[in-house]
DNA sequence: TAAACAAATGAGAATCTTTTGCATTGTTGT
DNA sequence: ACAACAATGCAAAAGATTCTCATTTGTTTA
C-alpha cells in the first residue's frame, strides 16, 4: 500500500501524496510529467488537490529521491519516478517524444572530466535533441 | 566595427544591440550572462536600454548564431558568445564557477545513441555538477 | 541629405511557472 | 478519541520572459 511507503520515506500519508503517487506510478499519461500535468490527471481522476501542494509534494517526493525532476527545454519542471537505475534522456522537438538511455563510456567519461577539473561530481544531466523517425517521415510527406 | 558585423548576419545597426554586443564581446562580468546580467551591465555603463529590449536581442542573436543559449539549473537563461568551438559545462553548484570542456569521446557516443534510437541529432546539452577544488577547501575548514 | 517606410525600442501590462502566507483541516501517537 | 503539529487550499506574490503599442530610429530612395 502506499502509505506504507510514504511512513517509510519520512512523509506523513496524506490523502493528496497518495494520490499523486498513484497517478506517477500509474504512468498513465506518460512516465515523464510536469506539476501541471500531474494536477489534471488528479482533476480528472475527481481528486480535488490544490496545485500549490501538487507542487509542494513533487518537491519532496524529489528530496526523498521517489522522484528525478528534468529541466527538458521549454520551461517547465518534468518529473519522473526513479526506478533504481540512472538514464539519460533523447527527446524528439517535434512530438516531444522522449526516449531513454544508458551509456558507460559518457558516465565514466564525465567522472574522468570532473575529476581533471577538481571538481567533486554530484550530477550531471544530459538531454539529446533530434527528430525521432516519426517525425521525419512525416516531414518528407 | 561592431555595426559592420550586424549587418553581416542581417540585422539594423541600432544602438541598444551594438552595445549588447560590446558587453558580451568584454567578457567583463563573465562569459556566461542571464539577460538581467546584461541589463545590469548596461545600466552600469550609463546606457539607456530597456529590459524587454535585452530579451529581444539576446533571442535574435541567439538565432544569428552569435551566441549560444544555455540552461543551467536555477531557472533563467544564460548566454554565451560563440566562438565557433562547440563545448560542454561543469559548474561548481557552491560558488557557480563554470568551466568549459570538450570530449571527443562524449560527442561521439551521443552521435551513435541518437541513431540507434532513429533521431537524426539536431543538438544535445550537458552539464556536470559539482563542488569545485576551492569549495571543498573552504569546507574542511 | 531629406523624406518615407519599415523595423526596432521602451515602458508597462500580461503571461507562465513556481513559491509563499495564513487560516483551516487532517494525521499520528498516546 | 484528543492534543500537537504537520499538511492543505486558496489567493496573493514573486521571478522570468513575452507581448502590446505608441514612439523613435535606421535604412533606403529620390
Amino acid at each position: 500500500m502506499d502509505s506504507q511507503f510514504l511512513k517509510k520515506v519520512g512523509l506523513k500519508a496524506t490523502l493528496p501524496r497518495i494520490k499523486i503517487l498513484e497517478i506517477l506510478e500509474s504512468g498513465g499519461t506518460a512516465r515523464h510529467m510536469s506539476a501541471e500535468d500531474v494536477y489534471k490527471a488528479l482533476l480528472e481522476h475527481g481528486e480535488d488537490v490544490g496545485l500549490a501542494t501538487v507542487y509542494r509534494v513533487l518537491t519532496q517526493f524529489e528530496q526523498a529521491g521517489i522522484l528525478t525532476r528534468h529541466h527538458f527545454e521549454g520551461g517547465q519542471s518534468v518529473f519522473e519516478m526513479d526506478e533504481g537505475r540512472h538514464h539519460d534522456h533523447i527527446l524528439c522537438t517535434k512530438c516531444g517524444r522522449v526516449d531513454e538511455f544508458f551509456d558507460p563510456t559518457i558516465e565514466e567519461r564525465q567522472k574522468a572530466i570532473a575529476d581533471k577539473f577538481g571538481y567533486s561530481m554530484t550530477d550531471h544531466s544530459l538531454y539529446i535533441y533530434g527528430i525521432c523517425k516519426d517525425c521525419r517521415k512525416k516531414e518528407k510527406a
